[in-house]
RNA sequence: GCCCGCGUGGUGGAAUUGGUAGACACAGGGGACUUAAAAUCCCUAGGCAAAGCGCCGUGCCGGUUCGAGUCCGGCCGCGGGCACCA
């Protein structure tokens, strides 16, 4: 008898797969491909479990999809664009090139062991030059077909540092490094037409049956579709009117004042000459950039001192508000207030003393507008309170609709259709990304560089000397010899745009590059018309929106460029969102009471060595700071990648967040010690046994059969840990069962294979041990037969009242009758009859009776 | 603030998608083996009550249904996203 000891068995079958060249894939178009990814990693350092669990279910996938006779390719690659790299060269020197490629490859390192199904042939960095150059060209294909274009958008300023900050820099309105308080800061900037997609790319969620609806419900609201109406009000000075867009034209009666963004070219103009508006509008730019700090601001506002005519009443005049809150992006940068029937509108009101008109009321209640303003839920019947439209009663988008007409049909205004997605803005004036491929030109204007000039590389040093990152803001602007280049156009001296991509483009497209990694140019037509869609992504619901619809708009763009053929519009064809892995933080307080944060290995029943008690915190997303962390190779050393991999499998749902405790990780240890064992145990028994042991081999059969059933469902449906719970159940069936060898032998065989996506090492093991041909991962996957699944006789519950209170054990072939029959004789069911008949007998066949009394 | 989720024993969770709530596992309790411990194996286990009957129970309140963890309405709590974090 040996012992299960996975540092022997794991480098022994994961040498095997790479002699067998088992995950290195071509294509074939003899057999169905299945193309399995999991979202790349950032090359932050160090694997963390969360990666462990991610990559391990789409492993169980990909391992799956090989067993049942896809061609399937399971590639790997680095997000390595970003700021923390920039960071680190910052704080410590260094470059980020060599930071990012030292990580990559420690992280490599820590990966293999894991004995993922990778075809490591084809991992890649986004921050190759191979890579980004196949990036930049794609950019340049975009430009020439107008999906790229330039204007003013706001960014972050730090004015101490002299330099953009992302939204992740900017805490509490000051700058992360400088503590200075940000500005907004007006630059031309790149942006992507993916507004010119809205349309398709919502509707096109309908046909993504197989992704979470809740991401597609996300996606929806973000694009955000609205019908509308644009409508003109005329200044009372002869100028210009200002158009309002609003999706509630059925509250027009009510409006009573208009706000107008302080970005709104009427703002800028008037406060040529008004200090006091200048001011207002110069404080508002001190806000954060980001839509949540901005709803959160307290609502402010300053008269212009401009009036407007209502458009259905034009002897009523209105006046016209600068607000804080409202947005130049969307709609027309002004919108009219309704105090009535809109809850910030109200607030202002009362706040500035603005008057307050119902447009509505609802049936039978004709009380004013108190603390709360009426918004009827869109099913909701209102009363309108005028009868400008023709409206008397009517319901939500129906008043809404009609109301578009009538104003049409008076020319008082346009209806629209908006959506609130807006364009993607990919400039960064970072170091770290891939370089936007044009150059400045005094003669010739924005010049693309030369497709034969790409990559334009990001250079390494100035001269000789390396870079100096510890100056704020972006190297490549002050760099002496990278920046000045001629035109490529006319050949004069001119100037090398300095913003990098977005580290967004890099991931939006990722997926296709994998197909033809070494190709010549961004894609192969015939390897990503084989391989594309992604039969399967994998990835964290925070990236719900941007990733994805970023990814979904790639697609559209890339086949209107040529890189994609028709079919492949959508990047991909099922989509799953996992959980994270999460552990408990333990901390002590120092002399101050700040926390002072420990590892989980620093505590044993909750004391540290020295016998001091620690607070738990409930369990959290692992972070660094909190050092509520599990270094993955740890497990591994001590347990084995099989244990690792079926822990992070068990007890939770994959689209569910999962603790980590070491408890949960011994338990794997010791379950895969005794499904070792058992192999041993069977392989010792006597093949010839003479005794008689049918209604054994049949049971044991059974629960085989059953059991193929369940898992082949468990991982088609994501249902890891129900899949696993029943592999532990037949288990226990195997040890207990009394079986003959053949029997036991072909369990045992079949649990490998189960089990083969989920501990591929310990499956090969027993497999090569039970004598099994060649390699598990190459074996068939084993079909359920429900013949042998079945039994002869069921057993229903017996429910009084919707109460079980017994039940009944009949023969699959009984009928209604039969079964009623029998419930009525039964003693619960006559106790609670008391001599009488029962109102009513349903009985759901197969599954429950309910006698109701 | 807006959008989207989630909430079940001491713990992680299961429940064939409206049909026996608590599968499977962890921690716990009891036992076997052992000189002893470790390892291993077996039994036990929602709460209250208790000689078998019974009552309560899936965050809270209400509704639909023969029947609700599951569907609907309203709350509470937690998490994700909010366009320059990846």
């Amino acid at each position: 008898m040996t012992r299960y000891d996975p540092s022997v068995i794991e480098p022994k079958w994961q040498a095997a797969w790479d002699a067998d060249g088992t995950f290195a894939v071509e294509r074939d178009s003899s057999r169905p491909k299945y193309y399995v990814l999991e979202m790349f990693p950032y090359p932050s350092g160090r694997i963390h479990i969360g990666h462990i669990r991610n990559y391990t279910m789409g492993d169980v996938i990909a391992r799956y999809k090989m067993a049942t006779g896809h061609n399937v390719l399971h590639p790997m690659g680095w997000d390595a664009f970003g700021m923390p790299a920039e960071n680190a060269a910052m704080e410590r020197g260094g470059h980020p090139s060599d930071w990012t490629y030292g990580n990559i490859a420690d992280m490599r390192a820590q990966m293999k062991p894991i004995g993922l199904s990778i075809d490591w042939s084809r991992e890649f960095a986004t921050c190759d030059p191979e890579y980004y150059g196949q990036q930049q060209a794609l950019f340049l294909d975009f430009l020439e077909k107008g999906l790229v274009y330039r204007k003013a958008a706001i960014v972050n300023w730090d004015p101490v540092d002299m330099t953009v900050l992302a939204n992740e820099q900017v805490i509490d309105g000051k700058g992360w490094r400088s503590g200075a308080e940000v500005e907004r800061r007006e630059l031309t900037q790149w942006f992507f037409k993916i507004s010119d997609f809205a349309e398709d790319l919502l509707t096109s969620l309908d046909a993504l049956d197989d992704w979470p609806a809740k991401v597609r419900l996300m996606q929806e609201n973000w694009i955000g579709r609205s019908r509308g109406i644009e409508i003109p009000f005329q200044r009372t000075d002869g100028a210009e009117p200002i158009t309002c867009y609003s999706t509630r034209p059925d509250t027009l009666r009510g409006a009573s004042f208009l706000a107008i963004s302080p970005e709104h070219p009427v703002s800028r103009e008037l406060a040529k000459d008004n200090p006091e508006l200048a001011d207002f509008i110069s404080e508002t730019r001190k806000m954060d950039t980001t839509e949540a700090a901005m709803e959160l601001a307290e609502k402010k506002g300053i008269d212009t001192g401009l009036r407007v005519r209502h458009p259905v009443w034009p002897e009523q005049e209105l006046p016209v508000w600068v607000g804080n809150f409202v947005l130049m992006d969307y709609g027309t940068g002004a919108v009219f207030g309704c105090p009535a029937h809109d809850q910030r509108d109200l607030d202002f009101a009362r706040k500035y003393d603005l008057p307050i008109v119902s447009a509505f009321h609802m049936p039978g209640d004709e009380s004013e507008i108190q603390d709360t303003a009426l918004v009827p839920a869109k099913s909701e019947t209102v009363v309108y309170t005028d009868h400008f439209a023709g409206l008397t009663e009517t319901t939500g988008q129906a008043g809404i609709d009609a109301t578009i007409d009538w104003i049409e049909a008076k020319n008082l205004g346009a209806g629209q259709v908006r959506y609130r997605l807006r364009d993607w803005g990919l400039s960064r004036q970072r170091y770290w990304g891939c370089p936007i491929p044009v150059v400045h030109c005094s003669t010739c204007g924005i010049v693309p560089e030369k497709k034969e000039n790409l990559p334009v590389r990001l250079p390494y040093d100035e001269g000789g000397t390396p870079i100096d990152f510890s100056v704020p803001g972006n190297p490549l602007d002050r760099h002496p010899t990278w920046r000045n280049v001629p035109c490529p156009k006319c050949g004069q001296p001119a100037l090398r745009e300095t913003d990098t991509m977005d580290t967004f483009v890099d991931s939006s497209w990722y997926f296709a590059r994998f197909t033809a990694p070494k190709a010549t140019t961004p894609t192969s037509l015939p390897d990503v018309g084989y391989w594309m869609n992604v039969d399967q992504y994998i990835g964290g619901i925070e990236h719900a929106i941007l990733h994805l619809l970023y990814s979904r708009f790639f697609a559209r763009a890339m086949y209107l460029t040529g890189h994609l053929p028709n079919d492949s519009v959508e990047p991909f064809s099922a989509l799953f969102t996992q959980g994270m892995v999460t552990h408990e933080i333990y901390l002590t307080r120092d002399s101050e009471g700040r926390p002072v944060y420990h590892f989980p290995e620093e505590v044993t029943d909750g004391r540290l060595e020295d016998g001091t008690e620690v607070e738990i915190i409930p369990s959290a997303k692992m972070s660094k700071s909190k050092k509520n962390v599990v270094d993955p190779a740890r497990i591994i050393a001590e347990f084995g990648a099989d244990t690792a991999r079926w822990f992070v499998l068990s007890d939770s749902p994959p689209d569910r967040d999962v603790e980590w405790t070491a408890s949960g990780a011994e338990a794997a240890f010791k379950h895969l010690g005794r499904v070792w064992n058992l192999c041993d145990r069977i392989g010792a028994m006597d093949p010839d046994g003479r005794e008689e042991h049918p209604g054994e081999d049949t049971a044991l059969l059974r629960a085989m059969h059953t059991c193929i059933h369940d898992v082949t469902m468990g991982i088609e449906s994501f249902g890891f840990n129900a899949a696993i719970a029943k592999l532990y159940g037949f288990t226990a069936n195997i040890s207990k069962s009394k079986a003959g060898h053949a029997a036991q032998r072909e369990a045992i065989m079949t649990l490998a294979q189960l089990m083969a996506p989920m501990t591929p090492h310990l499956a090969e093991d027993i497999w090569a041990h039970q004598g099994g041909k060649g390699l598990v991962i190459n074996a068939p996957w084993p079909t359920a037969d429900e013949t042998m699944m079945k039994s002869d006789n069921v057993t229903l519950p017996i429910q009084v009242n919707g109460k079980r209170r017994s039940e009944v054990t009949v023969s699959k072939e009984a009928s209604n009758a039969d079964i009623e029959a029998l419930v009525l004789q039964d003693d619960a069911v006559q106790r609670a009859l008391q001599g009488g008949a029962p109102k009513k007998l349903i009985v759901v066949p197969g599954r429950i009776v309910n006698v109701v009394v």
